[in-house]
DNA sequence: CGATGTATTGACCAGCTTCAAGTAACGTGG
DNA sequence: CCACGTTACTTGAAGCTGGTCAATACATCG
């Protein structure tokens, strides 16, 4: 995909190969985020170190590290994960383009959870202080900034009751289903019942809270069953949408409300 | 206990039988919270509402509602929590003296979980529209709104490490541990070894996402081990403290950090 | 072409759920 | 003050869900 000529700003501020300015950010154009008021768009363009590009099993995040940097995800998959001390590994949430990474660390003295790259990816940097420069600078800013963290809890809390109340099949049905709908905001992912799906059996275990052979017997399951086509090995469909939210005891349409970007 | 004598300024503001201002407010004396500069106070305080009581099993928020206020917890208990529809049910959090509440809820249509009283407890009630007022009037109130939220969404994380990675008795420390933890900077609630504890059976179930069976064998477990003592009904005693944060696979000390008050 | 990592599957076992029943604690009305 | 209903606590037995271990197949890659 050829990008469309820059303005003469945003040729300035360009400074790698293929990066653009916020302004004509890509994700900004669709319909699931907010477009953002010019002045907003100063004050993160300010904020912003650069772009930078990741293949998959890179950290953005390290476990532990104590001075962690800020991204949003412009393209690609990523996942926030923690351990216990004897190896045991627990996925706390997927990350797709549009997602602001690095929050939580920021808020505490070291990072209290890794970020890595589960396919190749694309990212924006930012300052280490642009939490607190995008409130000081721009009140709606900042609420943008509550209203991210305020979501990323209720996903949280979404995964808690899926790990605490749901079965291994439900718990998947939800995943599947949370994932199709985060996706089809995003080009290229959802085409013609087709959904991009790159994650390992692994990585399904370490969300789901399950063994690596568990995570696959369910997920056989759903696909003996016709709950899940797999189209490619990346690729998948899931025909019968509302009755697999309704397997997952998910409200049907899922609610949703168009999301502000940093 | 006796309320000292109030200033000319706080008994113009309180309006009912024992409120106090914003600025001498119990909770923001002690060691745990910031002490918070008097544009804050004064902004905080133009936000409150009033004060009200509940009883054990109020609804602060019903699960689904549409208009769920905001609030500080004074003093109490309370948990939120969240319902599939066929009943079962996962409380996702507890909340003690000095939690924000309803954060989540300003943010969305529509309540996404509720919130219920667990003792007597006394809270701050604030406008609908505090969120962005805290922004809007001075932009460190806002960042100290993201940092709960990102807070909360830390606590939550581990949560899932334990639903998802933690053993029925590891979970079970990993809880005593953290409100261990979160008590012992609130006044009466830890003494000598003492810690309030409230909780029933029920709500640990279903915290730790298990059968009431099955959370009751692991109490009973902790308690034959010598992990818990049991001094009343509503009052235990962990001795061996860092052991038992060991045995949840939980760093020792705890991390932390004085907290915002709103 | 071996080396590595992922997908796949079976056998066996353990942790947890379900069901059932009995006990203790508490509040209320008589 | 006691009878009673209600709720929380407690425990055992049986069975299901999910974990562990092991082995095979299959891909990709240097």
């Amino acid at each position: 995909m050829k990008n469309p000529p820059l303005a003469p700003l945003d040729r300035r501020l360009a400074r790698l190969q293929g990066e653009r300015a916020c302004a004509s950010c890509p994700l900004r154009s669709l319909p699931g985020f907010e477009a953002g008021k010019p002045e907003e768009l100063d004050v993160i363009q300010g904020l912003k170190l650069g772009e930078l590009q990741l293949s998959a099993g890179e950290a953005l995040i390290q476990e532990g590290a104590m001075d962690s940097a800020l991204f949003t995800l412009l393209d690609g998959w990523a996942c926030r994960y923690r351990s216990l001390q004897d190896g045991r590994r627990q996925i706390l949430s997927f990350l797709l383009p549009g997602d602001f990474i690095g929050l939580q660390q920021r808020m505490t003295d070291a990072a209290v959870h890794g970020v890595v790259a589960l396919t190749t990816l694309r990212a924006c940097r930012f300052k280490r202080d642009a939490v607190w420069a995008l409130h000081r600078e721009l009140p709606s800013l900042g609420y943008d900034v509550t209203w991210l963290a305020a979501r990323e809890g209720v996903d949280g809390d979404e995964h808690v009751l899926s790990l605490g109340r749901r079965s291994a099949t439900e718990r998947l049905a939800a995943l599947l289903v949370e994932l199709h709908e985060r996706l089809k905001g995003l080009p290229r992912h959802v085409e013609q019942e087709g959904m991009e799906f790159p994650l390992s059996q692994r990585q399904l275990a370490d969300w789901m809270g399950l063994s690596l052979a568990h995570a696959h017997r369910s997920w056989r399951q759903l696909v003996r069953q016709g709950w899940v086509q797999v189209l490619s090995p990346q690729r998948i469909a899931l025909p019968r949408l509302p009755e697999l939210a309704a397997l997952a005891h998910l409200p049907w349409p899922l609610p949703s409300a168009p999301r502000p970007l940093i």
